[in-house]
DNA sequence: ACCAGACGGGTAAACGTTTACAACACGTTT
DNA sequence: AAACGTGTTGTAAACGTTTACCCGTCTGGT
């Protein structure tokens, strides 16, 4: 069942069959169909391994993500594994929990199968580990809040856009008292969101007090927990932004447990726009982040990384902007009246 | 950076440091610690697809999984990725959406990158492509709900305990009129499902009249939907068991908007037990189907399977039993008194 | 002292491809 | 008619391991 019998029964060279299946253009028509008859008569199948070890390319990407579990990420590797299948590669998944002894194994197994390029879509990935790579060569795509990564295909996420969005909207529903519950603060996703956040009130003159802003770990129970907190306080918030949707849907979870009505009594907005965010109730107001394009973008960096000397794929970057949906998590704050339309003063 | 590289540093020939790599225990500890060092000195990494090709075992494992958005599948993934590395194994994702085309493409990509075994952990496999897997002799398990598949370990689901109990539970509950939402009907899980609904209701001599069954598609979506039709009904149930958890959550959503209070007005029941089921409001009441001991029972028996010869791994079966998990979507129904405790005839 | 056997380590073949290069068959130019 | 391209096919080396087999050395028994 190798090219060798292929070629046998063809009465060809293992060469010849080996240009048909890369559908080498210059091979004589006749032989072809001799070979492609052969092939699949004797159901033929290549083997990967051989033609990696003698090409030096696996076909393979890691993808390295945090945790799969989070709803975040399934859509990632959705669209991930789909381009890879798509374009002839294979996906290699990797989940850290943010964990570095996970992290180390990652980059080992990646190393081990020699993959042609990895998309690191994590948010807390060791500098250390990427070095490994680096050394050898591998094509390396990432997320960035920081300053550029030299040697690296950057995605630069744009938090600010959409946390600026969603305090302006809040704003204009009257609420002056936002919390704003954050991610694993060691994490710079989660510290990146509180900045823009921080900024975001300041530029509109509102004050963020410390204990309005409490951390969270981006799960559902950590948001529980946080609402617990912020209800503790003597003046509450009236409006919660949360570090993600995971988070917000456990606020939403414990105001029903403690009879707050949202989003008449409360205020909730939401970050990543998870697919199940349009799905709880109240349908939940969000900022979105796109996670098929954050895919599609880290996909194709690899794919054009993947001929391109070295030295012409130094610190490419681009952008992922963020921007507020609208839903039903959020209303006027309470015994707010709503403003006067223009037409009430027209008599 | 090869085996001959660290051969030569190490003053050994190749096949010595094949034997240290691999721990075999006759080689001289002087010389093997000697290799280690040249190893580690170096970085050296061994190139898996070498290995592969010269073993003719890959030690990848395929993994097909229905759709990886939804939120059942992530658990599985996780848990068996994570048995996978534990044993040095790779994993091998493929989500079918349930589709021809996307099935013939996973079982031609682990074909052609020769993986050690396939768990399919979909329920609507065809099984013409399981031929193809076989003719190759790579081993097999698979979820059954029919009759045991020969050749195959088959992991027998037992969706009757489960749902015997959820219908039960309503019963006892004082729910007569209970509807069920199925999902997809060419899936022999969402078959197997219904008739086990259907069955479990018989055998406590309650009907289950044909408008009451009504076909969703296990997705937040068909919930909404299902809930609509049901509400048209001139007769409506007061209680509504989901053939997933997503369906209910859809079910909750769409009573939410229609102002039906859950559980006072209606009690739901999902099934599955997805991660998210404890943080809907109400926290949903459902049926456990364990991911984890899914995801392991497929692993180790591909595991099993390795070095086994084929005649003695034929038609192993294990079975995954289903029960209900209590939480708080269900309630007396609506007008019925709770039943008198003993305790009240006792002045 | 000799030899059998055990044991540790080296040599080289094999795994299934791709691909550089050689070989060959034509057609074209001088 | 010879020389030279041009274009297609074949030969064989390479990719980085594992492992069957062989060889040398040492141990212990006679």
């Amino acid at each position: 069942m190798d090219i060798r019998e292929i070629a046998k029964l063809a009465r060809v060279s293992t060469a010849t069959v080996s240009r048909v299946l890369n559908g080498v253009p210059t091979v004589n028509p006749k032989l072809a169909k001799r070979v492609l008859d052969a092939a699949d008569q004797r159901g033929y199948v290549p083997n990967t391994q051989a033609r990696a070890l003698v090409s030096g390319k696996s076909r393979t990407f890691g993808l390295v993500v945090s945790e799969i579990t989070n709803p975040f990420f399934p859509q990632i590797v959705e669209t991930f594994g789909n381009l890879a299948v798509a374009n002839g590669y294979e996906m290699l998944l990797a989940s850290t929990g943010n964990d570095l002894k996970r992290m180390e194994l990652a980059v080992r197994r990646m190393i081990e199968r020699r993959v042609d390029g990895v998309a690191i879509l994590t948010f807390g990935m060791e500098d250390s580990l990427l070095a490994d790579l680096r050394v050898r060569k591998v094509p390396l795509v990432g997320v960035v809040v920081g300053p550029t990564v030299p040697g690296v295909t950057n995605i630069r996420i744009d938090y600010r856009n959409g946390i600026r969005q969603a305090v302006q909207h809040l704003a204009a529903l009257r609420h002056q008292r936002i919390a704003f519950v954050t991610g694993p603060l060691r994490l710079m996703s989660a510290m990146a969101r509180k900045t823009a956040f921080e900024e975001s009130m300041r530029e509109i003159g509102l004050e963020a007090p410390p204990e309005f802003l409490v951390e969270g770990d981006h799960t559902v129970e950590g948001g529980v927990a946080a609402l617990g907190r912020l209800v503790r306080l003597a003046k509450r918030p009236t409006a919660i932004l949360c570090s993600n949707d995971m988070t917000a849907i456990g606020v939403i979870r414990e105001a029903y447990e403690l009879q707050i009505n949202v989003p008449n009594q409360l205020s909730v907005v939401g970050f990543d726009d998870i697919h199940l965010a349009q799905f709880v109730t109240p349908p939940l107001t969000t900022v979105q982040m796109s996670q098929s394009e954050l895919a599609t973008f880290a996909f194709q960096a690899l794919l054009a990384a993947r001929e391109r000397p070295a030295q012409a794929r130094q610190s490419n970057e681009c952008v992922l902007v963020t921007s507020l949906v609208l839903r039903k998590s959020t209303a006027l704050v309470l015994g707010a009246q709503p403003i006067p339309r223009p037409a009430d003063f027209i008599i």
